[in-house]
DNA sequence: AATATAAATTGTAACCATTACAAAATTGGA
DNA sequence: TCCAATTTTGTAATGGTTACAATTTATATT
């Protein structure tokens, strides 16, 4: 646990969360774990330290955190949601064939919105897929 | 019907999928209603001309294109898949006011993909969110 | 044409991530 | 401590999607 309780609880407050233990598990898996974790990954993990933890308690914690803005959805996975703690801009692909997640870096300083000039942007999705590099050398 | 049945059979040869009535159907819905409509959306207008048509038939046909690469996929929306018969590049933009999905075009040369150097990639998907112009002149 | 074989379509049921919601538990302030 | 508000839980429902077997339709062969 790398993420200090502490931290976590300070963290929270700043978003205007109140830090209740789950928030601050959940906020702590987050940070420990950023490789995109299903609503089950966290919950299968937290499980172990909290008996009675349901997993409604995980949706409700995620929507509060996405409706803060201390998390993004990441919906590369057509079958579950994923949730991503880094909320600076960058894109993410997906190896079909490890079906691995991986960050990159964008700049889409010049990427050329012209197209939809004077709309307010909220948020960036990027989403690539193909194979990654481990599994080209692999095969 | 704009998108011909003559063109929609020949469409579909040179894509390599045996154009039966349901999938000539489809591929002219899809030409002829670029509005990203989902699964449901076809259905509906469908089964007028067919009354013994499946939703299921739909998933097939639709599942068969992807396949043969002719639409893409677009996952803007959280409830349900949107498809999309223009497979160029380019992105979508999702107004959270009137929910309504624009195109946009992208210059993804110069975004920046360095830190995935070597990986093949097969698709691009860029959503945005915000409000659109419109949303904002009336509001 | 008739038959046989393959392909396409249908209908129903199951799947499963997510949501709704009411009950129970917990928290924090007076 | 007591009370009210908040948080958490558990169960049931929702709904898009998929599995699959049965039916229908198309294609090829004689």
């Amino acid at each position: 646990m790398a993420f200090k309780t502490d931290s976590a609880k300070k963290y929270l407050k700043e978003h205007d969360i109140k830090p209740s233990t789950i928030r601050i598990k959940v906020l702590q898996y987050l940070k420990d774990n950023k490789h995109h974790p299903t609503v089950d990954d966290i919950y299968k993990e937290l499980i172990e330290d909290i008996p009675t933890l349901s997993k409604t308690s995980i949706y409700n914690t995620l929507e509060l955190f996405l409706g803060k803005n201390i998390v993004n959805l990441v919906s590369i996975d057509d079958k579950e949601s994923r949730y991503d703690i880094d909320t600076s801009a960058h894109g993410h692909f997906k190896c079909k064939s490890c079906n691995k997640i991986y960050d990159f870096n964008i700049n889409t300083s010049n990427l050329g919105e012209e197209d939809i000039k004077g709309f307010i942007i909220n948020k960036r999705k990027i989403y690539y897929e193909g194979i990654c590099k481990d599994c080209l050398k692999s095969s």
